[in-house]
DNA sequence: CGTCTATTTGAATGTACTCAAAAGCGGTGG
DNA sequence: CCACCGCTTTTGAGTACATTCAAATAGACG
């Protein structure tokens, strides 16, 4: 992957929302690290303050917790062309409930939380940008708690295999029903009883 | 309630994160239209289009969707000081999911779309103030997701008289129980069982 | 005061979980 | 290239959490 292919994606994904100058595109690169992840290696560990967003421009990652009791639940999924954070403890900067850990090996571009602040002074067309994205990212959240209030753990499955099929083929199944709130057991059960009918 | 007080609240609130000028303070306030609703008034239906964002400066609002079984959902509660709408209707102009009524009589600004689009234009100060409000409802969300997924019940409603104490006492119990996703039923014999340990 | 709605109570049912163990699959080293 | 090891998925049985249905009681509003 060629320093071209590095930033396009993430350049590309930004013209979506807002137009920037050249200048302004050379600024915004230039706040941008590089980082690469072996498949299980964390981007973030539960206990460390979060100082970044990340973007992926290759791979897959899933941010969990860990409850008391030891379980981890997954809590999102991120593939090329979306961003991952724990936005909580980027924010506040305190420690990190979440983890985060790449699921195959991945590229992302990491955004500083102080240059993403100097961002917004300088190119305020940023602030749109990530108005936007935080709206989705709402709208997202508001969805999937309506899903989970009002359908089965059944209509879960079937409306993830529907929404993400990408994602659901591409990540281990144990990581997908705990995203979708069950246990690995029960999906597995799902699964075959559905093949039965 | 005064010509002051109206609007003062809603200053007040977005003096928080930005700072406005008198004249834009002056053009905000004319987009502004107060709506006084009933108890029991719907501020929006389910089928229609929604077209505004509401600020609430008194009262109490639920927002809910019906499932294909003719069973409620809650998704919001609000209450003074607080947004609600219904976004995904409102950014797309698709026919609403969601249906929002006044749990007690209660009086909001309505801030329509194309204003808002026009807001964005002349005081791009609004773009960073949305980015932050949509910010913090996005944590919201993640936490409410967290929540649902790994704790029980009767968790979720002891969480919830902890952090929203003023809401749990200002709203019918059934609607509580509906937004923590339980029956009233049910969250009736958790209060009980409580009691009696 | 009476009516309507919300909450409580009880019993039977169902959905999803835990625990335990077997089978499948993939990566690694001999 | 095959064999082994570790991790994931499957299968089965027993259990717990939460639901449904029905009916009684309590509260709120006109």
């Amino acid at each position: 992957m060629d320093q071209q292919d590095l930033y396009g994606l993430l350049l590309q994904h930004v013209a979506r929302h807002i137009q920037l100058t050249p200048e302004e595109q050379q600024y915004f690169v230039s706040l941008l690290k590089p980082r690469r992840l072996q498949r299980r290696q964390w981007l973030l560990q539960a206990g460390d303050i979060c100082r970044y967003e990340y973007f992926i421009i290759q791979g897959c990652l899933r941010s969990y917790i860990t409850d008391r009791n030891d379980v981890e639940h997954v809590l999102h999924f991120a593939v090329e062309d979306w961003w991952i954070t724990d936005l909580e403890s980027l924010l506040t900067q305190s420690p990190s409930q979440v983890s985060i850990e790449a699921l195959e090996p991945s590229c992302v571009l990491q955004l500083e939380r102080e240059a993403l602040q100097n961002l917004y002074q300088k190119v305020p067309a940023f602030e749109r940008f990530f108005r936007i994205l935080h709206q989705n990212a709402y709208l997202a959240q508001n969805r999937r708690i309506l899903q989970n209030i009002s359908h089965t753990a059944a209509e879960r499955y079937e409306a993830f295999l529907e929404r993400y099929p990408a994602i659901a083929a591409r990540v281990p199944q144990k990581y997908l029903a705990s995203y979708l709130g069950m246990t690995p057991v029960f999906l597995s059960q799902l699964r075959n009883h559905k093949a039965g009918k």
